[in-house]
DNA sequence: CTCCTTTACTTCACTAGTGAAGCTTATAAA
DNA sequence: TTTATAAGCTTCACTAGTGAAGTAAAGGAG
């Protein structure tokens, strides 16, 4: 009855909601990209050791579904922060990679970036946001394993 | 640092997300309504006292916007499960009540609503429970200020 | 009483996601 | 080898939000 006591689920939704917004209008401010754009960049520039990040190893990352993906790599390759060529071992697959406009972005990225955990940080001292990490990894788990994948 | 180091941001909305996924999944099955829907019509049927709720009251309290809401409000309307009136006091408002298929639907959330704070009080225990919701509403207020109604 | 600002809601173009259905290429089994 | 199944991506119709711009009614100086 805890999770009800608490109303967790309405507050996870609006605290969630108003960091985004928050993030988002300073985010757009500098560096010109969504929060969810820039989570999706940030993936692609990790694997890039990898010669190329494919989508659903995006998908698999953030939780959603391929089609989610697909959309949003078109409106970066739009916005021109990402390309993408075939695999040449898989007909199938795409490889991502950043661009330099791309690699520009993910630069500007880091000022609004640390305000926004500056803010973190003031509402929150280090053992609390130790504990939030720990507390939301464990909800991850439980609801991811309908169609979840991990890693 | 901390927040840096715990990659905060990314950890809550992926964690919000497939909450929100799997909520929807288990509501949609149950009641026909999504959570979105959900949150709206609860608001609705808490003011039920005061002959009526408006739209910029559900914005404040699901810090959205109230372009959000006259859209959301459209779709309640048009699934028969809110009705609107004008105010007599002023012209400008709309007073919103919760139908019978409204408290039908109220009715039928309880069921995957008790099942979804089940899952939650597998993956924390009691303690957790307090302090994630202790530190959610600590990052709400320092997120809503930008424009942030509150109460 | 008029003017000015604020409040309540709406409209529009846009981003961002879901899930179902479909296409193409790989892969494994008979 | 054929053939069935799975994997990677796409398309479609839909929900749900943002922010900017606009309308109409209320309220508060002067």
């Amino acid at each position: 009855m805890s999770a009800h006591r608490h109303r967790l689920y309405f507050r996870l939704q609006r605290t969630t909601h108003l960091l985004k917004k928050a993030a988002d209008r300073e985010l757009i401010a500098a560096a010109d990209v969504t929060t969810a754009q820039a989570s999706v960049l940030m993936i692609v520039a990790d694997g890039a050791d990898s010669a190329g990040v494919t989508q659903s190893h995006i998908a698999g990352r953030l939780g959603q579904n391929e089609s989610a993906v697909t959309a949003m790599i078109a409106r970066l390759q739009g916005l021109g922060y990402v390309e993408r060529q075939r695999s040449p071992d898989d007909a199938r697959v795409w490889l991502l990679q950043v661009t330099k406009k791309g690699e520009q972005a993910l630069a500007n990225m880091s000022k609004p970036f640390g305000e926004i955990n500056r803010r973190f940080d003031q509402a929150l001292d280090s053992a609390d946001a130790a504990e939030l990490a720990a507390t939301l990894d464990r909800i991850s788990d439980e609801f991811k394993n309908e169609d979840g994948e991990d890693k």
